[in-house]
DNA sequence: AGTAACTCTTACATGTATGTAAGATATCCG
DNA sequence: CGGATATCTTACATACATGTAAGAGTTACT
């Protein structure tokens, strides 16, 4: 059972719309087991959400947004969001279900971002000239693209990290949080 | 005809999947007649494709990118994606099918930020830390983040670019253009 | 040893999409 | 008028995925 659910995983991250006959082969068992366990496609897909989100809540727990400077928390958030990201590909697919499902699958990940824009925006540590929803969908926006970049091979998982981490601070206005510096001049936000 | 391949740039534009029996309803001809003027499905959608990489390449020649300062041209090409990805939101689909189509399709847009991208870094209008091949994948994908926003009804049009563009001006690095004066038209094709 | 849970094999039914084929009808143009 | 082009109708074949069903084999636990 659990070796169905973390093929499932592994597969619909490849190919969301694949078809339980390659969940079930990469899983090392026929279809027909498949159905024993999930009576239909939609609730393996649920079991399958639902089990990335109970790990995605957990690891952002782990990073104690609510503490400290808001810019090390989207820091600490990134990194965390981006190591989801590498063990859980299926997460890249999030929108091409319902919309409903689009939502229920980010919403973890959104909310906090959203609350942690709120406060960095209102301590002044970030702009306040974009909307924090729309920071919201940047980010997961501009994630997605540095994640199809390792998919495709055109960057390094490490690059794409440290890309993101510049594109971030930037995006959300931050100073720029200690990080290797070139000559390139300091203009005050 | 002429006919059939509107219909299958809408429909697809809502549901990249779609149905030929779809596309021929919306066109108000028989799913036969499709078939009349496409052999396969695949042949469809290569015409789609040529179709609007051809009005790509178009607006994107008027906007004459490689004259003038580089983010005011940055704009030009920001408004003009814009205005395609408002008229053909097939577009967004751009990474359903094979990675050799999502190639293919933003090709021609993504080539021609590259370069604009080069020019403006090694004029030092834009900072030149982060590499011009991950502000392309940046730049499309906080693209597709608005375009998203907009059609789940979460922004307006008009707020979407807005934001859109602030945000990409912050992540190239370029100053931040003359935007407090009214004076800087959008529409200046 | 015996029972329960799990899995396997095989088979069937259904739905949907793709692609092919043949013959009829309409329309436009020379 | 006559022929070419485009379209329509109806029908068939195929492929694939989903879901159902029955019966047999395997494993593990008691």
């Amino acid at each position: 059972m659990a070796a169905i659910l973390q093929a499932a995983i592994r597969v619909f991250g490849e190919r969301p719309d694949a078809s339980l006959e390659n969940v079930a082969a990469v899983a090392g068992v026929t279809r027909q087991t498949v159905y024993a366990h999930f009576p239909t496609r939609e609730k393996l897909l649920d079991a399958v959400i639902d089990l990335v989100t109970k790990e995605i809540l957990a690891a952002l727990d782990e990073a104690a947004l609510d503490e400290g400077p808001a810019p090390a928390a989207l820091l600490r958030l990134l990194d965390t969001s981006w190591r989801l990201l590498e063990n859980y590909p299926v997460l890249m697919h999030a929108g091409s279900a319902t919309p409903q499902d689009e939502v229920d699958r980010h919403e973890p990940i959104s909310d906090r971002l959203y609350r942690l824009i709120r406060r960095g925006q209102e301590a002044g540590e970030f702009d306040r000239d974009l909307a924090p929803t729309w920071l919201v969908a940047a980010f997961i926006g501009i994630g997605h693209a540095a994640g199809a970049e390792v998919a495709s091979g055109r960057m390094s998982h490490a690059e794409a990290l440290t890309a993101l981490r510049v594109s971030i601070l930037r995006l959300f206005g931050a100073e720029p949080v200690r990080q290797s510096r070139k000559d390139s001049d300091p203009r005050s936000a």
